[in-house]
RNA sequence: GCCUUCGUAGCCUAGCCCGGUGGGGCGUUACCUUGGUAAGGUAAUGGUCGCGGGUCCAAAUCCCGCCGAAGGCUCCA
């Protein structure tokens, strides 16, 4: 028997037809019911009377913790595969019902055998969602809380005699893989000099935080008027200003190029799926909780939280032999789209629309996946090298089975002496997800808080779940390994951990700024009065025409207002230009990396300083007229 | 989602405990100032005190509900 427990608000549900012939007489009334545990309800083939009670019982203990008493079993069949038959089906049911109301339980019950609609609303607390498998062999029950999703479901309980067994399983080993490849245990390890892996693991093992602060990046993406919440949409949905939005638009650029240079073929695909659709139905119909779900005449969809969905459908109806492979499919989402719990939507860092490159690789086989994993996690480290992230501003966790370790020892040892830092690594007894081997790159914030930036796992399920294939040298058709990345993590987060990385630097004593290539200003020219601005301009002429983004600050203030203005907004190289200037044709430069110390440079010396700084990168123009005078203010 | 705290003009904030004409700063606009490297001066402008309900002669202030934010918890496809 497999039971989906879920704590309501509310349920309401209305018999449509009946799909079976054994199903019983009831009116197509709808139900409204508040404030229930519903249990959607599969009764598998050997299911016995004392299974239910069982079940009933176990559910009743969990009452009383939720305080609630009042249930409704409502039969549904797809929890399983390995079903009875509909008319023992039915009698399990009833007696599972005449049981509970025997116990005082407000026991309600949907009609079996027939095909409902409904609508929940589902709590939100962390006993609000349990599943459970109870077998006649041994009624003992399995319990964990579950998680809608196909990108990272997890596996299909198989039939769990031992619950003692299952915990164990579903534990996390902790050790720290070292450079030399070695497994150490977490507790023998000596963090020293790794003070900012030592607040990662903190984070991750103990979720302990040291600072209870305000996350700083918050403020700053406000001040410096790259985003902002937008009251007027959902939580987690953020409104873009003209810099944030080139700042964002230029990563994007960026992130783009690689993957393709790297052989990702990019693609667009769909934002909203059916949630009927015979591929996707069985994995999300259960669980609409945590999507965003809209209606189209009658038809249910939702929307996508990852590329997965769109890749796999086009990747299932191609026809790919073995010479392709790796083959590799890139989208960058504009939007993904995951509807967070409202009290974990942060800033930048935790959205619930959100820009994410995402780039599958599908391989013949491990050694193939392998060998694209190590390409592919040179390209994470150096995109965000070049994002400005560097290896000593995050960590890597790298979460493996102990069998695939045993397997792949010398694999993942080279990965640590690769990556040149010592890495977590949680170790699992049993494979519970859909990798095999997975790497997440985690920033470690002011808060002492870790967000995943790039990512890379070995899937080896979900070619099948879709029905991916390629044929190989003899003809046969085989299910390819999907390697699943995201090089840089969701644009978004880029932009978080790089505001955070600022403030850490400001906290340092040095002046906080962000890459010269993002600056969404990178010279800042200052005419001493209006009768310099016709130089002015023509020295910013020179300086666009070399593809960078300069600005005149011709606003009616005073000097001294305009420097402390423009080093608000982080620009690293302002210039104040008056009669000596266009006399001497040199400029006296204020160098924001160096706190604002002044070097003589003639315009041409300034141009290939910069240009030095932004070699490699995309560029785009001023995001905001180059005339202070010109600008709105969109914040404060 | 839960617990706690908070929500006052475009932004920051005083007032709330102890009910009785909402005060300051930044910004914006105008005028004066045309300057030499982080806040020049004067004036004007700007408020459904988050939204809805209740108590009261009277509510920014007390009570209830909702929305939003932050911190903690939990979670994190």
């Amino acid at each position: 028997m497999r039971i989906l427990q879920l704590h309501s608000d509310f349920i309401t549900y209305k018999p449509v037809e009946k799909e079976l012939s054994q199903a019983e007489e009831v009116e197509k009334t709808e139900v409204h019911i508040e404030e229930v545990v519903v249990l959607f309800t599969s009764v598998e083939e050997g299911d016995t009377v004392e299974v239910s009670q069982k079940a009933i019982n176990d559910v009743r203990a969990f009452l009383g913790r939720l305080k609630v008493n009042k249930i409704l079993i409502y039969p549904f069949a797809h929890l399983s595969s390995n079903l009875s038959k509909p008319s023992e089906a039915f009698s399990v049911i009833k007696e599972m019902e005449n049981y509970a109301k025997q116990k005082n339980i407000e026991t309600y019950r949907a009609p079996f055998g027939w095909n409902k609609q409904f609508t929940i609303s589902i709590k939100g607390h962390p006993l609000a969602e349990q599943a459970r498998t109870y077998t006649a062999q041994a009624l003992k029950s399995v319990t964990q809380t579950e998680n809608a999703s196909v990108c990272k479901d997890k596996k299909d309980e198989e039939t769990v005699s031992d619950a003692l067994k299952a915990e164990d399983n579903l534990k996390s080993f902790w050790h720290i893989l070292q450079v030399d490849g070695l497994l150490v245990p977490v507790e023998e390890f000596k963090f020293k000099s790794n003070s900012n892996l030592q607040k990662f693991v903190n984070y991750e093992i103990k979720k302990t935080r040291a600072v209870t602060v305000m996350p700083p990046h918050v403020p700053l993406m406000k001040r410096l008027e790259i985003a902002d919440y937008e009251h007027g949409s959902d939580p987690g949905n953020v409104r873009w200003y003209p810099k944030g939005r080139m700042i964002k638009s230029l990563l994007e650029q960026y992130i783009t190029t690689r993957v393709q240079a790297y052989g990702g073929m990019e693609v667009e695909t769909p934002l909203m799926y059916d949630f009927n659709h015979p591929s996707l139905a069985s994995y999300l119909n259960r669980f609409p909780a945590r999507q965003y779900v809209l209606k189209s005449e009658d038809k249910e969809l939702f929307l996508r939280f990852a590329a997965c969905f769109g890749q796999f459908l086009m990747a299932h109806d191609a026809q790919i032999s073995y010479k392709h492979l790796p083959l590799k499919l890139f989208e960058l989402t504009r939007y993904s789209f995951r509807r967070e719990k409202s009290g974990e939507v942060v800033g930048l860092k935790r959205l619930r629309a959100f820009t994410m490159p995402d780039c599958h690789a599908f391989c013949a086989d491990y050694e193939q996946a392998k060998q694209e994993f190590i390409t592919r996690f040179d390209l994470c480290i150096d995109v965000l090298d070049n994002i400005g992230l560097a290896k000593d501003d995050y960590e890597i966790a790298m979460r493996f089975t102990k069998d695939f370790y045993a397997e792949h020892k010398e694999f993942i040892a080279s990965l640590a002496t690769k990556f040149g830092k010592p890495i977590l690594a949680e170790v699992w007894n049993e494979r519970f997800f859909y990798f095999a081997l997975k790497w997440d790159l985690n920033f470690v914030d002011n808060q002492g808080k870790a967000a995943a930036l790039s990512t890379d796992q070995i899937d080896v399920e979900n070619a099948k779940r879709y029905g991916i294939t390629y044929v190989d040298e003899k003809g046969e058709k085989q299910f390819p390994l999907i390697l699943h990345c995201s090089p840089s993590g969701a644009i978004e987060r880029d932009i978080y951990a790089l505001l955070e990385k600022a403030y850490f630097e400001q906290m340092a004593g040095k002046a906080p700024m962000l890459p010269m290539w993002l600056s969404p200003t990178q010279v800042r020219l200052i005419p001493i009065s209006d009768k310099f601005l016709d130089n002015v301009e023509k020295i910013a002429k020179q300086i666009t025409d070399k593809c960078i983004r300069v600005d005149i600050d011709d606003s009616a203030s005073t000097l001294q207002k305009k420097i402390r203005e423009a080093e608000q907004e982080w620009i690293p190289y302002i210039i104040v230009v008056g009669e000596k200037e266009i006399e001497s044709g040199t400029l006296s430069v204020r160098i924001r990396e160096f706190k604002g110390k002044q070097e003589a440079l003639t315009v041409e010396q300034l141009v290939s300083k910069v240009s030095e700084k932004i070699v490699g990168k995309p560029y785009k123009p001023l995001p905001l007229p180059m005339h202070l005078s010109k600008r709105p203010q969109f914040y404060g």
